[in-house]
DNA sequence: CAAGTGATTTACT
DNA sequence: GTAAATCACTTGC
């Protein structure tokens, strides 16, 4: 098991930045679940996308507070996690400061800690495949609508927190378009880690 | 490639 | 209120 007290934690500040720096560093990062005493799921971050404030269609805040897009208009630092297509749910680290609407959508990981219990909730044993998509991920993580509006600031006074954990140069990261999406598809806002085995849709 | 799946939002009475 | 459209996905042909 890491030892999360010799690690560094991801602090409030780094949430607040430009949710588009966000999603870049957040490339490398360590999510981790507590999910009971002594017993953590982990997974360091290697695909993300970015959801801006203005002017972005895509993002679920574009036209203004919903009862489901309300944690978005929250302080940076929290989960934001949503229900899509009848079956799956995306875990979303909100970012910026309150009233932005901004999101960065975690879409892909590979797995550090609890891939026994991964494997268990994911109902299936390819490793490479526990976290290579957001519904993928979610699902792993046993992350559910309970967990929206969730602090990041763990591992004391809550479930969820971030660690420092890889840093990788620019060169070794791809800026794309986003996928999945019907508007603002073309904008460069999907990062990824180039030749990773933990991602599926290159 | 298409289907499955259901919460949320929008556009109407 | 009610109904229709939408949807940042995954899996299996």
């Amino acid at each position: 098991m890491l030892n999360y007290k010799k690690i560094e934690r991801i602090s409030k500040s780094f949430y607040l930045q430009k949710t588009e720096k966000v999603a870049r560093e957040l490339i490398g990062k360590l999510f981790v679940k507590k999910i009971s005493d002594g017993e953590y799921l982990s997974a360091e971050i290697l695909e993300t996308e970015a959801y801006l404030p203005d002017g972005d269609l895509a993002c679920h805040a574009a036209k203004g507070k919903t009862p489901r897009n309300s944690p978005m208009f929250e302080n940076g630092g929290i989960l934001y996690v949503y229900f899509i297509y009848g079956n799956h749910y995306c875990s979303n680290i909100v970012t910026e400061e309150a009233g932005k609407g901004a999101a960065v959508l975690i879409r892909a990981a590979k797995p550090i800690e609890g891939i026994e219990i991964m494997k268990n909730y994911r109902e299936i044993e390819n490793i490479q495949r526990l976290c290579n998509g957001p519904g993928n991920f979610a699902k792993a993580f046993g992350i559910n609508k309970l967990d929206n509006y969730q602090s990041l600031f763990g591992i004391n006074n809550s479930n969820y927190c971030l660690f420092h954990f890889n840093e990788y140069a620019d060169d070794e990261i791809v800026q794309t378009n986003r996928i999945g999406i019907k508007q603002n598809s073309e904008l460069p806002l999907r990062f990824y880690l180039k030749d990773s085995e933990y991602i599926s849709r290159k």
